[in-house]
DNA sequence: TTATAAAATGAGAATTATTATTATTTTTGG
DNA sequence: CCAAAAATAATAATAATTCTCATTTTATAA
């Protein structure tokens, strides 16, 4: 992998945000720092930088992929009224790679757990407006 | 929800089925028996179906959606190789969804977990290549 | 039963997210 | 500094899924 601005854009854009974008949310903040930037070359990146570890690519959430910079062992949480996307603590379900793999004899590389439902702030807000 | 021919021939199929197709592989198997059975018609009760809880859809395996008739907990493991969905027992994650409610003070309405890597067969028979 | 409202269908157009193509530019190692 | 490899922007292409709409089927109840 060689230098380019635009990938080292890409990936401190990730970086410094909370949340964790699609592709498309990020191309709106990318192109205040890099107006030329391309949809294909956001694209090309994003899967290069997850096929070496650098972020992780999240699916199984929403129509889209979303991008996290956390590539630390740890899950998510999509709330459906709000549609943010939290982080989940590993502890939630320990062991759970050496447990499958003891249990099948399959060899497990990646894993990761989607959460959906509603959110504290969604929940209070339920509540509050009855 | 009214009763139609072709919900029932979708479901049937399903739960005859001992893989986890995706729309494309079960609309294939779907036309002999309803040979002008619309695209649109099986995506149409596949959600249907999937927001009834009658079966599941399973995201994040690959660009496509899985479907699988079985609503009971458990979670499931791609095989990167060969790619066949297989199932992987509840047990691998105890309590998974109160210790997530209890840790975020969130509502978990739904969750799965997605394992990839290599299926017992496809390892083997990357041993007996060596 | 039969009329009617609601629900479902098939066909195909439309949409969305993502990947592929290609000519040009940038990076890097000798 | 130069050639080869890698990356880019622009845009065409693709894949999966949803939408539209005219027609048909199903459930309801007079």
């Amino acid at each position: 992998m060689n230098y380019s601005r635009q990938r080292e854009v890409i990936l401190q854009t990730l970086k410094s945000n909370v949340v964790h974008p699609t592709a498309e949310y990020l191309y709106g903040v990318l192109k205040e720092k890099e107006p030329n930037i391309s949809l294909a070359t956001l694209y090309r990146n994003l899967n290069q930088l997850a096929e070496n570890d650098i972020i992780k690519k999240i699916d199984g959430l929403e129509s889209s992929s979303h991008y996290d910079h956390n590539t630390h062992e740890h899950y998510h949480f999509i709330c459906e009224k709000c549609k943010r996307v939290y982080d989940i603590s590993a502890d939630v379900a320990p062991d759970v790679i050496r447990k499958t793999e003891e249990s099948t004899g399959f060899l497990v590389k990646k894993h990761d757990i989607v959460f959906s439902g509603l959110c504290k702030d969604c929940l209070e807000q339920i509540k509050e407006s009855n």
